[in-house]
RNA sequence: GGUCGCUUAGCUCAGCUGGUAGAGCGCUACGUUCACAUCGUAGAUGUCGCAGGUUCGAGUCCUGCAGCGACCACCA
């Protein structure tokens, strides 16, 4: 078998029939039975969804891959561990894909119908949907496959029926008037999502609204205290400029007060003017009435905390239908809502009719040219403000008002808020859970209405009489008046009130299924902080409503992947990276182990899209490493069983008892690193230990016993341990790398009489807590290792031949070093030409060095090199550096210099002559040792 | 504007509870003695953003400043 490994790994050759064979093993699927009869403890991790048109990004791929370490990780430690998959319907995503599909064909969702629109829908996503759930398995996850859900799943649509029922029976959804964004392009609502800000240049304008007679009164008292505090304010050190007063009167003596606006056009809709209710410039005007201009009607002053009293005039005019803060105020403040326009944002019946049908741009012109007639403009400045834009057709959104449902946010949040207080559930990195209680402690209600035919429909009804009807199961006749005209809330919910029952849902709740008792609670949520409040608190809340507990205990936040400059990556930059080309490449090992490497806690990932070998070449090379030690161990190794280790123990050697105490620490700090989830840290000090300590020193150490020629003792112990040591840094590698660790393990000789797993991924977790340690042996070895750095270093200084052996004499060294270094002759041989170490001073000429331990080394140089020519050599340097260092001096002694050069080119020059003095004395010294001997 | 974060080697970043500055990539030199050139050995490069403070001791804690970024709200 092993003569069959090829010296390079092909990860092509090897990843998808070992992915195979897992799935087909069943390793990746765990029955309810498990924990309920077998007693097993469950670790659960759902995915988060992936919408059912997406393709597979590298955001994707670092996702899942952290999901994967942790699932195999906790499969390893025995754990019932299920990770179960699937996709979300994604409603707006996927209906624009379909409609685009459609407009593609020259047609419209209403020329289909819904019912056929939806069939077509499904179709798509029937065709589509589990391509990126397969791609998946290219990058090794070993999700649960047979959980697969879908969150339009039947079983899935009975919990969505299920929640909103009884929120709504709560009194916990309601439905009401509010502003929405709306494209009147599209014609169509827009999530907040959808509607993309834009930084536009644009115009403030300040416009003058007569007040009416009778408040003629109440502006003089206003206008007076207006000055007064203007008077206040200047005698204060830090009036720059004074607060504008807000309040005139014209030149024929009537009054107006000042207020602006971005959008001219709005003033036809507008209600009232607010003010802060704390204002004093303005207190004395609430109450009082505007004569609205162009209108003819009359509008109210009112009083709202909104107001920010230190912006413009502080007086705000209100247009409730067409803002939402506006809309907000009118709320609180009693005022009317007038709509002005129509779907199309032409201006509607309610306007005079000059500016009836006009369209909005059209109007804001119109508008203001009415208004500079009357003189009630008072100025225009440049204003750069953000303005949402469709992110289908690039149209400016519309603050549109309509009826909506809305979910009561608060009641449902304090449990979920308590949760992060009492640490029922912890956030990785901790700093988010300051940004989570923020924004529980501000919730806002959640309009979960969408006006789009693709999604959960809402499950409301209205008879002809007047009843509306919220039903787990779809009514026939009204109970009220038994009438059979029912017709359905035509809207769908928001693709987030499904997602949030997705811990639970996915186990068939709202049944009392096997696998809800088994699996429910989870355990960890891996997921990107972007959706931490529109997904990962809105499962907490109905973790606590629905069940009374967080439906996981761990939330995990991972960081963003960005390409080179640090943009995010991005379909539309162009900057993206296919985890599927990487996988194809160089293999998911190597993507896996560049992405884990990574993965500090609270740090994005960078990866260069325009040169995808060098960003994943960290992981190939590691990769290709452990094939090639493993590959070496095997064919050294051979394929006989090998002896127990407790048989050989008192055969072991101290690179054998080295090797196996930094085994077993090996062991402890990964699990430490990954029950942190620092798996940057585990991935890092496991590439530390293989490469390093494993392939750097205990294989260069051990060849020479593994040999025919070696010692039969000594070559089992060194077997022994080989294989041990090997199939504890497999399985520690596993969870990372897990198809290189998988394949070479499968082929390992085993202790004889030891039972053996039937796949790495099953194999128990080395957590190193009764592992083999021997901190003795810890010790030689460092003094081993500092021995044989400090010869390679001298051997490279001193030119020494890469083929001379040399005689190394060692003083003051402790015996145990002595006995150790006689017992590594081979090795000392074959790691740095050494030939024979003697415990001697030393005599004559040669190289000097002190080890770690404090131990003093020598190596004779007399016909080891040509002690002339390197004394020349060094003499030369001498020379140069000294010349050099005189130049150096002259410059700094001349004052000319000193005074008139740049402060950094004297400073340089400073630091030039400390590097010479350094570079000169380390020669003298080394000349000395050459010379003097 | 609010909240949070970042600033360490040429690049990308580690450095968790304060104790002699690290990794990968890149760079330089040498090397194919048969696991691996996707390799080996050795080497160079850092006033740890700036200014103060606490401490025996600060990259690490505190304050201020500067620059960058993220999220939320987008301010009439």
């Amino acid at each position: 078998m092993s003569q069959e490994l090829a010296p390079r790994l092909d990860p092509r050759a090897i990843e998808p029939p070992r992915y195979r064979a897992w799935q087909e093993g069943g390793y990746f699927h765990v029955s309810a039975d498990a924990v309920l009869e077998e007693g097993r403890e469950p670790y659960v991790i759902v995915i988060p969804p992936p919408n059912v048109t997406a393709v597979l990004h590298m955001g994707h791929g670092l996702n899942n891959t952290v999901q994967d370490v942790l699932i195999r990780w906790r499969r390893m430690q025995g754990r019932a561990a299920v990770w179960v998959p699937g996709t979300d319907h994604a409603g707006i995503a996927t209906q624009n894909v379909v409609e685009r599909q459609l407009a593609a064909e020259g047609k419209h969702r209403d020329d289909l119908g819904r019912e056929k629109f939806v069939e077509r829908v499904w179709d798509f996503v029937n065709e589509t949907g589990p391509v990126i759930l397969d791609q998946l398995k290219a990058i090794g996850a070993s999700c649960d496959w047979e959980r697969t859900r879908f969150t339009l799943d039947p079983e899935l649509s009975h919990a969505v029926r299920e929640v909103f029922v009884h929120l709504y029976e709560k009194g916990l959804i309601y439905r009401g008037e509010y502003i929405i964004n709306w494209c009147p392009r599209c014609l169509t609502a827009l999530s907040n999502e959808e509607a993309e800000g834009e930084e536009t240049a644009g115009s403030l304008w300040h416009f003058r609204y007569p007040l009416a007679e009778e408040a003629y009164g109440a502006a003089e008292t206003a206008y007076e205290a207006a000055l007064a505090r203007r008077a206040e304010e200047a005698e204060g050190e830090e009036a720059e400029t004074p607060a504008p007063i807000g309040i005139g009167r014209f030149d024929d003596g009537r009054w107006y007060v000042t207020v602006s606006t971005t959008r001219p056009e709005t003033m036809l809709g507008d209600t009232g003017v607010a003010v802060h209710p704390d204002d004093e410039r303005h207190q004395a005007l609430v109450g009082a009435d505007i004569e609205l201009p162009l209108t003819g009607r009359r509008i109210p002053i009112v009083a709202d905390d909104y107001v920010d009293p230190t912006f413009g005039s502080g007086m705000v005019k209100v247009t409730p239908a067409h803002d939402v803060n506006d809309f907000e105020i009118a709320g609180r403040t009693g005022l009317d809502v007038l709509d002005v326009m129509n779907p199309d944002a032409t201006l509607n019946d309610e306007v005079p009719a000059a500016f009836r049908g006009v369209d909005r741009f059209e109007a804001r012109k119109a508008v203001l040219a009415a208004l500079e007639k009357e003189g009630l403009v008072a100025g225009r400045e440049d204003h750069t403000h953000s303005v949402p834009h469709c992110y289908r057709c690039g149209t400016v959104v519309e603050p549109r008002l309509s009826d909506q449902w809305f979910v009561k946010m608060k009641p449902l949040a304090e449990p979920a808020l308590e949760a992060a207080r009492d640490g029922s559930i912890s956030f990785t990195p901790p700093h988010w859970k300051r940004v989570y209680e923020h924004w529980m402690e501000n919730i806002r209600d959640w309009c979960i209405s969408r006006q789009l035919w693709w999604g959960h429909r809402i499950p409301v009804w209205y008879c002809t009489c007047g009843e509306t009807i919220v039903a787990r199961e779809d009514p026939d006749v009204c109970p009220k008046c038994g009438g059979a005209e029912l017709e359905q809330d035509p809207d769908v919910l928001d693709t987030w009130f499904s997602s949030q029952l997705w811990p639970f849902s996915v186990f068939g709740w709202p049944e009392q299924t096997d696998d809800l008792k088994a699996f429910y609670p989870g355990h960890a949520m891996v997921t990107a902080p972007e959706i931490l409040f529109f997904w990962v608190a809105r499962m907490v809340m109905m973790g606590y409503e629905f069940h009374g507990e967080a439906p996981f205990s761990q939330i995990y936040l991972h960081g963003t992947v960005r390409d080179a400059q640090g943009r995010k990556m991005s379909k539309s930059l162009g900057n993206g990276i296919d985890p599927l080309e990487v996988v194809e490449r160089f293999g998911a090992d190597a993507m896996r182990y560049t992405i884990v490497s990574q993965c500090a806690v609270g740090t994005d990932i960078s990866l260069d899209h325009e040169d995808v070998e060098a960003a994943f070449a960290n992981g190939r090379n590691f990769a290709n490493k452990i094939w090639n030690a493993g590959r070496f161990a095997l064919l050294s190794l051979g394929e006989a069983p090998v002896r127990p280790l407790s048989e050989i123990e008192g055969d072991l050697e101290l690179e054998d008892r080295w090797i196996l105490t930094r085994t077993t620490e090996a062991g402890r700090a990964a699990t430490s690193a990954l029950e942190r989830f620092r798996l940057h840290d585990a991935a890092e000090g496991l590439y530390h230990f293989f490469w390093g300590e494993i392939c750097d020193w205990y294989l260069e150490l051990v060849k020479g016993r593994l040999g025919p020629d070696a010692d039969p003792a000594s070559r089992e112990a060194a077997r022994t341990t080989l294989v041990t040591v090997l199939d504890r840094a497999f399985r520690l590698l596993h969870p990372v790398v897990p198809f290189v660790t998988a394949e070479l393990w499968s082929r390992l000789p085993w202790p004889a009489g030891e039972s053996r797993p039937d796949d790495l991924i099953v194999a128990t977790w080395p957590d190193g807590a009764d592992g083999f340690v021997d901190a003795e042996a810890e010790g030689s070895m460092a003094e081993v290792q500092s021995l044989v750095g400090e010869v390679r270093r001298l051997r490279k200084e001193y030119g020494i031949p890469e083929g001379e052996r040399i005689t190394v004499h060692v003083t003051s060294a402790r015996a145990a070093l002595m006995d150790a270094l006689a017992a590594q002759a081979i090795a000392l041989e074959r790691m740095a030409r050494v030939g024979s170490v003697e415990a001697s001073a030393g005599t004559g000429v040669g190289a000097h060095a002190v080890l770690e331990s404090g131990a003093e080394l020598f190596i004779p140089l007399e016909g080891v090199i040509d002690i002339e020519r390197e004394a020349g050599r060094l003499r030369d340097e001498m020379d140069r550096v000294e010349g050099q260092l005189k130049g150096t001096r002259a410059r700094l002694a001349n004052e000319k210099f000193t005074q008139n050069a740049p402060a950094d080119v004297v400073q340089k020059e400073r630091d030039k002559a400390a590097q010479l003095e350094e570079q000169g004395g380390k020669l003298r010294e080394k000349l000395a040792s050459l010379e003097g001997g």
